[in-house]
DNA sequence: CATGAAACTGAGAGTAGCTCTCAAAAACTA
DNA sequence: TAGTTTTTGAGAGCTACTCTCAGTTTCATG
């Protein structure tokens, strides 16, 4: 019931509940997907043209635009969406909201992580790198603050298009964009949750006084 | 001294100390400028072609990507970055930070709304409307955003790169975008400045404990 | 002025992302 | 097995964008 979710960390032979045509389509965009990842490492993002993947997939360059409208889609795409609002469901209601922030954001960053750390850092590799990826991003970055608008009314019994919620929820992506790209820049060197949780605590407190001294 | 700021509102006959060659630069910057706004308030923003742009502006469509390396760009180039850098450190030294960040928010969209409304208009439509422009918008706003890295750390003597001050520099800029964009969905209707003052409330003290009914 | 260096421009060819159409093949349904 | 729907491949076409190169314009000399 949720092809989101199966579609990632791919065995070849289960779901057998679903139909032949379903299987084929899983399967072809796992192949674009691998075959965009491989090529990537070897050439780099700008230098892979869709024909390559397309070649490499063993599909033809126009099947590949009807998984994925842009080639960037293909790196990013985020089945965590849905997940995630899942999550923030879950938590009980009477929760203070940046406990349940905290908790569901946590959550997200330790499976996109541990999920397949590989893919976790080639993105975010891509997110430093190439600014088209970053743009792509940053858009589906914004739909999901848009969930998140719609959660915290739901909780809350907020408008969800308030500027004030949405200004909220935008801060809060944003912030998670940034220790991304952090994490990255210094060569996923640091622990993720901690730079996580040093995000949060600047988003619900601002700035602290004074910086802890951390020079590595 | 400063272009910039020079190149916008335009009397053609001024700025006697430029050379010619800076003359006709800034004239034909602003020449396609002018042709891509008036296009796409007739066509659109899809459905205005490089080539027309060119045509109208009366120059090459090389020359046209010789000065803005995308078609977004035309539309967006912010000048007033510098603008902004430079009311920073006006700012005295003493200043408590959230008030220096306060105003110069506030000036700085006093000078693009009021400087020029129907543009401003425009801008933040297109931003709403077509995902490109607001992904280059967003690129852009995260360049200002590490600028502001730069005007904390020299005002708090903390690191610019650190996590914390980059965060909330990104939070700063993300909320201002969703404030314009905010803006520009409800058609412009609110006060600009008001929008402002609530976005940085939030981004200051978070969400305030419940919406003042407020149903237009 | 005149002459040479430097910058600016136009023309055109080429790449690649992306869209669309149409006919063939595969998968489901009865 | 026959018929309907879905998926696919092939290819044409559009446009943003890059690059090169020759011709012109502006600027700084002697």
């Amino acid at each position: 019931m949720n092809p989101m979710t199966a579609a990632r960390t791919t065995s070849p032979a289960d779901r057998p509940q679903l139909g032949l045509r379903e299987r084929k389509k899983i399967k072809t965009r796992e192949a674009i997907r691998t075959a965009t990842y491989a090529l990537i490492k070897e050439q780099g993002y700008d230098a892979t043209t869709i024909d390559q993947i397309a070649e490499r997939a063993e599909v033809s360059p126009s099947t590949v635009f009807r998984y994925f409208p842009t080639k960037e889609d293909i790196v990013l795409t985020d089945e965590w969406d849905p997940i995630l609002l899942e999550e923030l469901r879950a938590r009980p209601v009477d929760e203070p909201w940046p406990d349940t922030v905290r908790y569901v954001m946590l959550k997200a960053a330790r499976m996109g992580v541990k999920d397949d750390l590989e893919v976790a850092r080639l993105r975010t590799h891509l997110l430093v790198q190439v600014p088209a990826v970053r743009s792509r991003m940053m858009e589906s970055m914004s739909v999901t603050g848009r969930m998140f608008c719609g959660a915290i009314a739901e909780r809350t019994g907020r408008d969800p298009d308030s500027l004030e919620v949405r200004v909220y929820a935008m801060s809060l992506v944003g912030g998670l964009l940034e220790a991304s790209m952090y994490w990255a820049e210094r060569g996923h060197r640091d622990d993720f949750e901690d730079l996580l949780d040093r995000t949060l605590n600047v988003l619900e407190h601002g700035l602290p006084r004074q910086n802890p001294g951390e020079k590595p």
